[in-house]
DNA sequence: GTGAAAGCGCTAACAG
DNA sequence: CTGTTAGCGCTTTCAC
């Protein structure tokens, strides 16, 4: 076993050079003679150096690091969108720096300040509870893309999907199937995606003409339990709504487990539709009808932005980047 | 916005004392009078200081922070032990970098590389393609957890899943329902835990004395796909195996579609049984009989094993977790 | 073409 | 109880 740590004067003294000329060598942002540059490069492969790249963070004042804080990883739609991040920073030689928050206000701030601590470049945030403005406030200057339907003001990159698209066409294709009565699984009231989606489905629905009867719209955590729950309450009164949009595939898996526990048919008895378009929803019994979200999209686009917050500094303009969704009708309507 | 960068000499400077007092006042490894340290702390508010984690692991040799190095977060499975470790790391105080490496030979090598560089103080690693030896060669005497079912010197701790255990049950559970005629479905050959569960398949299935046809055992991509097209191969001819196990659900959800393709009935037509009982599994009609592989137990023995090999030092003998797998008969036999 | 010296931000001897 | 000094490993002036 090699001696462990192998420091850039410990080859400037094997090859008779010093820690600068080293240096510039293996970088080659200075001239160095080729027998040099020859003798370093030897020495560096016998001895195995490999810089450290936090003492070049340190004097550099940059860690090639990214962080990436994310809702909740056990959505499958999180995990893609963290590939497709993950991957995109690695092609650029950055390091990602993956933290859940849970939505938390308390774990959001903390992970906020770490990261400010661990001089990351840039920070690509899902924001659950804090608001653009404190969490500009937390993190100075630092380059920061939020993945919000935030209208107004941000103070950062944005990269949101165009969710009351997708929710439209998917109140329409209802109406075409016949369902007038429709309800609503939603997340928890807040920032969280939910928001916004039931307030397109209200207005499409009220745009077309549909019955949504107040009862008719739950509030659930963006969990399988929750849409499991908020399906029995609202499957199990005879006065029930004929079509359920569900502001998640998870929640409509729940719906799903609803329906069988009271031995109700979709769609013939209640139809689903689902908003995500993770793997599963082409996996069930019937296939789920979906809006599908760009989870790859969405990735690349985050990474996009915040590389060009980079390198462009602090001093351009805001950008917004809006993704489109799409309606996919499948079995469950 | 205040200035971004307040360093331990600005917060001196106002207080009126030495870096060195700040630094004391913050991490209380010295005695500071009541009346100076309200003062520090007091600068230390209204500055924002936030201490450079950065210089600090230059400083003392330690980062606080642990990879992951991961084959892939496309299959359900990974996030839930990614979460875990994730979740174990950050309750001790530690970030974790995560690395997705595909299994790819040269990915795992630059990864191993690019995570010595910056001085992780420990690795989680499920490896593919590196052999143990060349592991340890890379990263020295770093603090190591290897997730493999890889027999034999390690030169690292080991967290291993008891496969033979759950794949002999899942064997023995196919001849109680009266399926003689079996195949396997495996992952793809070479270091990959497919390996493993294909020798516990043939030797409880020879053990039982079921048949096993050469040609009903497939080596495919740990994917979808890969399950859809052996499905398939298996499936069509008349001479077709009965039951089929999985080295993963995953490959299983495929081989659904490939029996749907077919017309195939499961169980009735053939019996499927997966490996890891993600939570898909429970979702499928029929619902999927699995081995439950318990990914959150495996992501706390590799947060258990890394902490206490980094409090230990290298010279403590390697230790290996072993945790149980077990058969849950659903539908699909 | 090369080297000496300074300094990134921090903490721990050492000294008083 | 507090401050001065050195140094973690690296890169970059500045000087030759």
């Amino acid at each position: 076993m090699p001696p462990d740590r192998v420091v850039i004067s410990d080859v400037a003294a094997a090859a008779g050079v010093s820690p600068t000329t080293v240096s510039h060598a293996l970088s080659g942002r200075r001239a160095v003679s080729e027998e040099t540059r020859r003798r370093v490069l030897k020495v560096v492969g016998e001895l195995g150096y490999r810089s450290s790249i936090i003492a070049q963070s340190l004097r550099n004042q940059q860690t090639n690091s990214v962080a990436f804080l994310v809702v909740d990883i056990s959505n499958p739609y999180y995990p893609t969108v963290a590939q497709s991040v993950h991957d995109g920073l690695a092609d650029e030689g950055y390091v990602s720096l993956i933290g859940i928050t849970y939505g938390e206000p308390a774990t959001e701030e903390t992970m906020l300040h770490n990261i400010v601590r661990r001089n990351v470049d840039g920070l690509i945030f899902q924001p659950m509870s804090l608001s653009p403005l404190e969490i500009r406030r937390i993190v100075g200057s630092l380059p920061l893309v939020l993945i919000t339907d935030h209208e107004g003001e941000l103070h950062a990159d944005q990269v949101q999907t165009n969710d009351a698209q997708g929710i439209a066409e998917a109140v329409r294709h209802l109406k075409d199937r016949g369902f007038t009565e429709v309800g609503f699984i939603g997340g928890p009231d807040g920032r969280s995606p939910g928001t916004v989606r039931l307030a397109s489905f209200r207005a499409a629905a009220h745009a077309l003409g549909l019955t949504v009867a107040d009862h008719w719209i739950e509030h659930v955590p963006f969990n399988r339990d929750g849409g499991r729950e908020a399906g029995l309450r609202l499957l199990k009164p005879a006065d029930r709504p004929r079509a359920i949009v569900c502001a998640n595939d998870v929640i409509a898996v729940g719906l799903f487990d609803a329906a069988h526990d009271l031995g109700l048919d979709i769609p013939r008895d209640v139809a689903v539709v689902g908003f995500d378009d993770i793997e599963v929803a082409s996996m069930l019994k019937p296939r789920l009808t979906t809006v599908r979200n760009p989870a790859r999209d969405v990735g690349a686009a985050c990474v996009e932005a915040v590389l060009s917050r980079i390198a462009s500094g602090p001093e351009t303009p805001y950008t917004v980047r809006s993704l489109p969704t799409v309606l996919l009708p499948r079995e469950s309507t």
